[in-house]
DNA sequence: CGGTCTTTTCCACTAGGCGGAAAAATTGGA
DNA sequence: TCCAATTTTTCCGCCTAGTGGAAAAGACCG
């Protein structure tokens, strides 16, 4: 027997003023509230409703457990309904990881539109460049271009693929010339992202044309705008994902190389823990991003 | 499944870092303790501990449910406590009706030392003649001669029986004579309490002896009071329980007659309603109630 | 890599709770 | 005063929900 429907039963009787009434209305048989009111008082060694077959009145003891338990239950469901609602509205604060360049080119322009949608749920970004612990660094979400080791505690869901690009500026270009070819890049300074797979040797494919070319570092580095910043000092060519030095190409500041040449895509994955029970701010972020990503996507820096 | 019982295994899971140790200290197996908490995490739709086989810890939804449901739990055993209290250390108000002699020579006496008992319980005395409706009143416990008519739903416990004596003014006395004979009643000026049984029939024994004397009242009243007021102003001889007017006697301002003739005892009883659990304020009053009766009576007010 | 310990799930069993119906009781109206 | 109507309580047979024990699965440490 549930004591919380005992205590229903006797709330909802001395509401009512009537044993059968309340069975009605809690949905069970006269039999049934008449069982839970008795169990009640007995736990109780209190008689809480004095009563016959015509009417029943409140003992003094009944009285005072009516006013207590009402509260109590009142409470109970406030607070069996905030939890639930946070499901449905989540709020709190959720905790993501990305590389700088992807928090400061797509999370942070799209953190205004999510927080409209979701103005109770707070969103930290670290930025680093491996996968955490999640339990350990409380991360919710990573984002990150390599897949997370095998884990059945972690779900990776793919993000999408984006385009590789390789840049230098003009003043590198005049002084070191433009390579023509892609073994031409042996000869030059290149500046390597270290934390990419087999990052000092590049694959490039022309139709069915593939060279593979073996680079020297001149300076390698585990930031993307580390990388960034040297090539646009002129201290080398860089191969970044396009979407990290566009609006340096834009402007001039950076001039691609090899352009009818292909680089390998990257896979953007997001990543999270398995629970039986995904919480609701990890469903609703990740989706949005998957969406914003979507709708944000040129085909030139986005494929498939 | 006891929803509260669900709240209990989340609380103490939550307490102890442990479901296990959680069953263990709730005495319940860890089959049982791991349902409970599954159950309660599927009727919020959310997950309130995170766990695995070396480790839990609360996700958000659970320190806020935590805080929460602890404060209901423990308002509700305070409720159900203080309710179970009374049972033991009864609280409130009794309300108590009986001849406005009996209150005045017994019951207001009596109650010093039962408030000292019970300094939680007031009790309400109402100086009443006839047996109250108990319920449309308001009444507890009735104290009266008559017993109540058969009612399921009265317990009539006896208090005790007690001598009734004839008694009259000195002055009256010696102006109109002292009665020797129970026959010399029918002369006599009566004062009679007109709610006895049969108030205008006397039945006096002496050995084996029996007269019964018919009486005319020069005066009557529902109230032993007025009736002993009468008397003490001369306008006759009363008839009533000794206890009444053992004062009197005592002090000279009444005289009994035909002291060597026995009239009948008078039944005196605590009334009461029914009830599956009877409150303890009536059982502990009753109780206290017969205990100082036989304790302060004499054997000239009070017999078997 | 294996042992230890915890959580979860499975399985067989049974205790407990159910609804329907009967019994008991109360009150009002004829 | 009696009977009908209605409510509360109790009984009974049925069924399922909840149990504990054990096995399965998983995590961590030595």
């Amino acid at each position: 027997m549930d004591r919380l429907t005992q205590i229903e039963v006797f709330v909802k009787t001395a509401e009512l003023g009537s044993l059968s009434r309340a069975a009605e209305v809690l949905g069970m048989s006269n039999a049934a509230a008449s069982r839970h009111l008795a169990a009640l008082e007995e736990r109780l060694s209190a008689r809480l409703i004095e009563r016959n077959t015509r009417r029943l009145w409140l003992t003094e003891a009944g009285q005072e457990f009516l006013q207590r338990s009402s509260a109590v239950l009142n409470e109970l469901t406030d607070a069996e309904e905030a939890i639930n609602a946070r499901t449905l509205s989540p709020t709190g604060l959720l905790r993501v990881t990305s590389s700088l360049s992807f928090a400061l080119i797509y999370l942070a322009p799209m953190l205004p539109a999510f927080r409209a949608l979701y103005p109770k749920l707070n969103v930290h970004i670290a930025a680093a460049n491996r996968y955490p612990d999640f339990i350990e660094a409380g991360i919710d979400v990573a984002i990150r271009t390599r897949l997370h080791e095998p884990d059945t505690n972690i779900i990776v869901r793919r993000l999408g693929r984006m385009r590789r690009v390789l840049a230098a500026s003009p003043a590198y270009l005049e002084r070191c010339g433009m390579p023509k070819e892609p073994a031409d890049l042996t000869r030059h300074d290149m500046l390597v992202y270290n934390l990419a797979a087999d990052p000092f040797s590049l694959r490039l494919t022309k139709g069915d044309i593939e060279r593979i070319v073996r680079i020297s570092g001149a300076l390698d580095s585990n930031d993307g705008q580390i990388i960034r910043e040297a090539a646009l000092h002129g201290l080398g060519i860089l191969i970044q994902p396009l979407y990290i030095v566009q609006g340096d190409i834009e402007a001039g500041t950076l001039v691609p190389v090899l352009l009818d040449w292909d680089l390998p895509m990257l896979t953007m994955n997001i990543a999270y823990q398995n629970r039986v029970q995904l919480p609701a701010k990890i469903r609703v972020f990740t989706d949005f991003l998957v969406n914003y990503v979507r709708k944000n996507s040129s085909s030139q820096i986005w494929a498939g």
